[in-house]
DNA sequence: TTGTAAGCGTTATCAA
DNA sequence: TTGATAACGCTTACAA
């Protein structure tokens, strides 16, 4: 029976060295002279040591902790930012403490504090819970992802070129009017600019176009009725004409193709769909969406590198932090399947 | 600046008081006089004290972190058990330490190896990739879900119950074949049921059926060409028959039902197709599926309890482990929808 | 009701 | 290359 935990001490008294000595085995084991490594080495399996970071922790202050706190893991998006980010283990090695934010401010709060005293390193934050300048107000590295960021770094996909990408596609495609479904999109979050993006390109190329901005509902069975109210709409009002509709997401564009299905038994000629976020839906539809590919991996991949070097930069004697947020964007991939042309 | 931060001793000295006084305030608050209280609070704001947990678990040995690791988050499955787990966060305050598992030994001896040095009071594994023997070893509580788990607690769902529930249907629909779509599952995983539940509910009733066991890729396009192999067996094997489809999981459905639908139009009456876990999948086809629901919630809530039940135990000054390992089945609900008539 | 002092298991500083 | 000794910030007997 292991009951009783063998510390240093245990090791020390056992080698005949001082706790000295082991922690610098561990640290900095060159400092050793192999024989002695190869002893300590010998007496940490004899008697099974186990480490206790949080001792570490304790005595030089890397906890290894990154906070997450992400609104939902619901939506594809965030399990596969999840994903990625956890992925990161296998390169740094930070630990992830993760929170679901379900949108309470209290909550949300509580989860702030509890982070704090666990004394994470740094923070990754997805959720809208809070203005960045509250977060900012820490004072610790933060990256937010696809989120309000004035006051802190962030990494968000490029919405505006996404936009573009998709809307240049349907009219080089010959379509005659363009559609553009989405919710109203506050100004200040990222996703505004797949509105700019789209009113632009249509503008540029003087192509008629139509903004259809509304509440779409917030379950898939009050999205599904949204989204047919939508669809005998634009059926309606454009009979005849090469119709080019571009979907805030790929449900959205899934439910529409859905339903122009069920009405033609095909997709007809005059329907061009794309979609936005390259979510499984899209590849597993009845017909394959064309959509926007956020590269996940990318985005991921940059808030971990941005985290670290504000983090780096906190273990140095005399941090200096950024004198201004860091912003990065991620143009994210035209993904043509079936649903244009 | 807040620099250095501020500690017990502070607190302390600034309120005249001891360090085991403010200690008790957080602990024992009732056994301060209510002024004192009210003082030290008052010196809490006024110093702006901020509680370092890691100096706590190290004193006390509480660490309050539960670990997880999962298989993967891209299935559905997981990520809203995941989110299940962490939602608990609102009940018992435990924070976890997620890893994705991704296969591979050596990284997940690594996850081990990790969560044993932060000190986590219970494990709740969801990958396959230790035995629960290997696991068992390490004396921890431990709660398996959905995997092999003769030497640690466990929740399933019960697969058997499920299947049993599918192929009832199928047959009372009049369905005059029964065929279950699957790969050939290892019979010590709980999912091994499935085929079981079918199998003995079609001897039963005295219903023909076949058993589809085979490799069905691993990715959505290999996966994808297998059942299309799958369909034109089936569909050329049994013309003019009803025919009852019971796919293990909704990914195989959705394929399945889009491939009938691509060559008919429709859903012919002589097809009546069945999922298993209720994921968005199911619900966001062409036609609604009808399916096996998983009940994620309660799964992950008895699991949270059995390893409750568990870290409680191992809290008190003489622990006695359970003597046999836990296993719970949670009940799978039919989901009629639109795919069985 | 409050205080003293010895941990918890490491690392950091300074010496040797 | 190695060792004493004092942190790190909190808890917990044991005393008062």
């Amino acid at each position: 029976m292991s009951k009783k935990k063998v510390t240093f001490a245990d090791i020390a008294k056992y080698t005949g060295f001082s706790k000295t000595t082991i922690s610098r085995y561990f640290n900095d084991p060159d400092s050793l002279t192999l024989e002695n490594q190869e002893k300590i080495a010998k007496a940490l399996d004899e008697l099974d040591y186990q480490e206790n970071k949080l001792a570490k922790v304790l005595a030089n202050g890397k906890s290894e902790f990154v906070g997450i706190i992400i609104p939902n893991l619901y939506l594809h998006y965030y399990s596969e930012m999840l994903n990625q980010l956890l992925s990161s283990y296998t390169d740094y090695h930070y630990k992830f403490l993760v929170f679901v934010s379900s949108d309470q401010k209290e909550l949300e709060q509580q989860y702030l504090d509890e982070l704090m005293a666990y004394k994470i390193e740094g923070l990754i934050v997805l959720s809208h819970t809070f203005p960045s300048e509250k977060l900012a107000s820490y004072h610790i590295p933060i990256v937010a992802i696809e989120r309000e960021a004035e006051h802190i770094c962030s990494v968000n996909t490029d919405n505006y070129m996404g936009a573009v990408q998709a809307a240049t596609l349907l009219i080089r495609n010959q379509c005659e009017i363009l559609i553009h479904v989405n919710v109203p999109v506050p100004k200040q979050v990222p996703a505004y600019n797949r509105i700019r993006g789209f009113e632009d390109t249509c503008i540029e190329h003087h192509v008629p176009y139509e903004l259809m901005l509304q509440d779409l509902g917030s379950t898939y069975e009050t999205t599904y009725e949204a989204i047919k109210k939508v669809f005998v709409k634009i059926d309606n009002a454009y009979p005849g004409k090469k119709k080019g509709v571009f979907l805030a997401n790929d449900t959205y564009a899934n439910i529409f193709l859905n339903l122009v299905f069920q009405k033609y038994g095909t997709l007809p000629e005059e329907y061009q769909i794309m979609g936005f976020d390259n979510s499984p839906i899209a590849n597993e539809a009845i017909i394959p969406i064309s959509t926007i590919g956020q590269q996940i991996d990318q985005i991921s991949k940059t808030a971990m590198e941005l985290l670290i070097l504000q983090m780096n930069e906190m273990k140095k004697r005399q941090p200096v932090p950024l004198s201004e947020p860091i912003h990065k964007q991620i143009t994210p991939v035209l993904i043509r399947r079936n649903t244009t042309d």
